[in-house]
DNA sequence: GCCGTTTTCGGCCCGACTGTTTTCAGTCG
């Protein structure tokens, strides 16, 4: 058996197809071929923020950088090549002045106010930052008084003692300064999705064991479902919260307690991430769980809002303003209100329920006041999974029981998915060998049939008990685009499948017009239904293809070629800016598991939550249709690409 | 620096914990 690295990452060596392109610096016009990305413009004004916090500047418009890196880093258009072209998309966060410089950058490959800025104060400032209490007013004294602008050179300080004559720096904040940039250095990654969920519910099991404990809830970014996961949050209601504390700060493998007082406490792990705890009052979650839950940002707006209605919001409710100070009233003359759901909250700030995972301020706060919250698309919607493996390829079960485990999970449908011929590395399938494994998955059809049909008849029973409403193993194949663009088999073949699934592992590194050109050929295929993980990209890992996204969505759209949504927590393929993107362009998406094993068919549980972050509605997945609907959109791929005027993408002859 | 059917000027979110203090600033989430 490969191990999914081994499938991934081999067929690279075949990148040959092609050289690279090698343009020059820049063309006739002076503009630099060398465009940023949406991250490095991002991470570019991030720096300007850290830079201006060290600075002293007026803590807002460092928060309007630090806002606009995050908004441009997110963007789900490329700005480069949209600034170019005179068209800069309008960004919440990005005003005139930000906007302009954005353009500098891009058209002169400078950016002059962070050139005059690092001038002032040494860009590696921002490096210690990223110590652990270490704050932007401590990192200006050190620079100030010492001259240390590096990393290095703070430990040196730090171990002479230099630190500790400073105002506010005690021998023991010298060895914090110490072990915080230890720390840096084997800083521990973020945490995938379900790398998360192991520790927390790990976690979860010994709170609960605590005297008291009413409920135990996991917040934060988990809760969000964002694609990489810093720290861990827990929030708690108890009647022993002494108890409780007792029995966080004694989990296994911690590497220090962090914070600790009377109703929260942080802590670090050994292998991983910091953990929060924060005790909620009973009967007061409502507050506490949308404060621990939302992004920043969102809370930002939350209370603003709040605000506007006469209302000071924090986790522990909401307090009235004295109209007179702007204060908020405490003590006798309080008037507070708490509430036990989230759900009240939302209603107390005229707001309905908005759901974790839109919690980003990425537009929700306006469409809730709008009234067009979007129906997000959940696990009970889904009807079946239309991308799985068995031993025939690169997965570790035969096919009878992964069919036997997708229809004891309720499905109607599942797909069998395995890889064609020229994947060799995963043992793809020969076309004899296609053949014979169609002759498997009708004779498993027909078995599925007839213990339905027996079902019900009472004359016998399906092996859980229940009936399902028809379970049908769909034959399908995850089909190579091999580096010229050639599908791996011919038409003839490919018309025998229920569904085609296509997708490229090798040749990654081809240009920007190969590789969209590649991909491009496979959605106008008369029989290719699905595009499986188009970005290519594994979280945390590797990133994305480097396609013409827009030009791709254009066409999935034109010809209902659906885009997959992998649930595999290794790849969220696509990511959700871009999954927005494409159903907003008019596409439709498919919720898959990419299965190899039994337990991998739960994975599409992580494909709806990051459909759910994309604003996907049901209807959009295409894997909620009854299968009748399905299958008809199957058939219809032909009649689609004449109607729509596309010239189908024929793959005659055997190709070997 | 951004933003606006209550504003083109004047706002811009809140509290706990820590460390070094003697009443609070800095940091963090």
């Amino acid at each position: 058996m490969l191990h999914d690295d081994d499938l991934e990452d081999a067929p690279d060596g075949a990148d040959s197809a092609g050289p690279a392109l090698m343009g020059p610096a820049s063309d006739a016009s002076g503009i630099p071929a060398d465009l940023p990305t949406n991250a490095e413009l991002g991470r570019l004004f991030g720096e300007i923020g850290d830079l201006l916090e060290i600075k002293g500047e007026l803590v807002f418009k460092v928060v309007a950088y630090r806002r606009a890196a995050d908004v441009i880093a997110a963007c789900p258009v490329d700005l480069a090549s949209a600034y170019l072209e005179g068209k800069p998309p309008r960004l919440a966060g990005v005003g005139q002045a930000i906007s302009d410089k954005i353009d500098e950058r891009v058209r002169t490959g400078r950016l002059g106010f962070l050139d005059r800025l690092s001038a002032e104060l040494p860009l590696t400032l921002v490096d210690l930052l990223r110590i652990p209490g270490l704050g932007p007013r401590t990192v200006s004294q050190i620079y100030r008084d010492l001259g240390i602008a590096t990393l290095d050179g703070l430990r040196v300080a730090a171990e002479t003692g230099r630190l500790r004559g400073l105002r506010g720096i005690s021998a023991r904040t010298e060895q914090l300064v110490l072990s915080g940039i230890e720390s840096l250095a084997l800083q521990v990654q973020r945490l995938r999705l379900n790398e998360a969920e192991e520790r927390i519910e790990s976690i979860e099991a010994i709170l609960r064991q605590a005297p008291g404990v009413r409920r135990v809830v996991p917040a934060g970014s988990f809760r969000r479902r964002r694609e990489t996961i810093g720290d861990l949050d827990f929030l708690a209601e108890t009647d022993n919260p002494a108890a409780l504390l007792e029995r966080f700060l004694a989990v296994p493998r911690i590497r220090e307690v962090i914070a600790q007082g009377s109703h929260k406490a942080a802590i670090s792990l050994r292998d991983g991430p910091n953990v929060d705890l924060m005790i909620m009052p009973p009967g007061e979650a409502g507050a506490y769980l949308v404060h621990f839950t939302g992004s920043r940002e969102h809370n930002v707006r939350l209370r603003a809002r709040a605000r506007d209605l006469g209302w000071s919001l924090s986790e522990k409710g909401f307090l009235r303003i004295d109209p007179e100070t702007g204060q908020a009233l405490t003590g006798p003359a309080a008037e507070r209100r708490t509430m036990a759901t989230e759900a009240e909250v939302y209603a107390f700030l005229g707001l309905p329920f908005i759901e974790p995972e839109l919690r980003e301020d990425q537009g929700e706060i306006e469409a809730a006041l709008a009234g067009r919250l979007p129906r997000l698309v959940s696990l009970d919607d889904l009807q079946g999974d239309l991308h799985s493996h068995s031993g025939w390829s690169d997965g570790t079960e035969p096919v009878e029981v992964m069919a036997e485990e997708a229809r004891r999970r309720g499905r109607r449908y599942q797909a069998l998915t395995d890889h064609t011929w020229s994947l060799q590395v995963a043992n793809g399938l020969a076309p004899d060998r296609v053949e014979e494994q169609r002759g498997v998955i009708a004779a498993l059809n027909a078995r599925f049939e007839a213990e339905e049909r027996a079902a019900r008849l009472g004359t016998g029973r399906l092996p859980d008990g229940a009936a399902p409403p028809g379970f049908r193993l769909l034959h399908g194949c995850e089909l190579e685009i091999r580096t010229d663009g050639r599908l791996d088999y011919d038409d003839d073949l490919l018309a025998r499948f229920d569904l085609v699934v296509a997708s490229l592992h090798v040749g990654r590194r081809q240009p920007r017009e190969q590789l969209t050109a590649r991909v491009l050929m496979a959605i106008r295929s008369p029989h290719v239904d699905v595009i499986a993980h188009p970005s290519g990209r594994k979280v945390l890992r590797r990133p994305d293809l480097d396609l013409d996204w827009d030009a791709i969505y254009v066409e999935a759209a034109r010809t209902g070629t659906i885009l997959e949504m992998n649930g595999s927590p290794d790849r969220l393929d696509l990511a959700v800016e871009r999954a927005r993107r494409a159903v907003a362009a008019g596409c439709l998406v498919a919720i898959d598991s990419d299965a190899h094993r039994i337990r991998e068919l739960d994975d599409v549980r992580w494909g709806v939550s990051q459909a759910r972050r994309a604003w996907v509605e049901p209807d959009r997945v295409v894997n909620t249709w009854e299968p009748e609907r399905l299958l008809a959109w199957l058939a219809g791929k032909e009649a689609r690409l004449i109607a729509a005027g596309v010239e189908p993408h024929r793959q005659p002859g055997a190709v070997a």
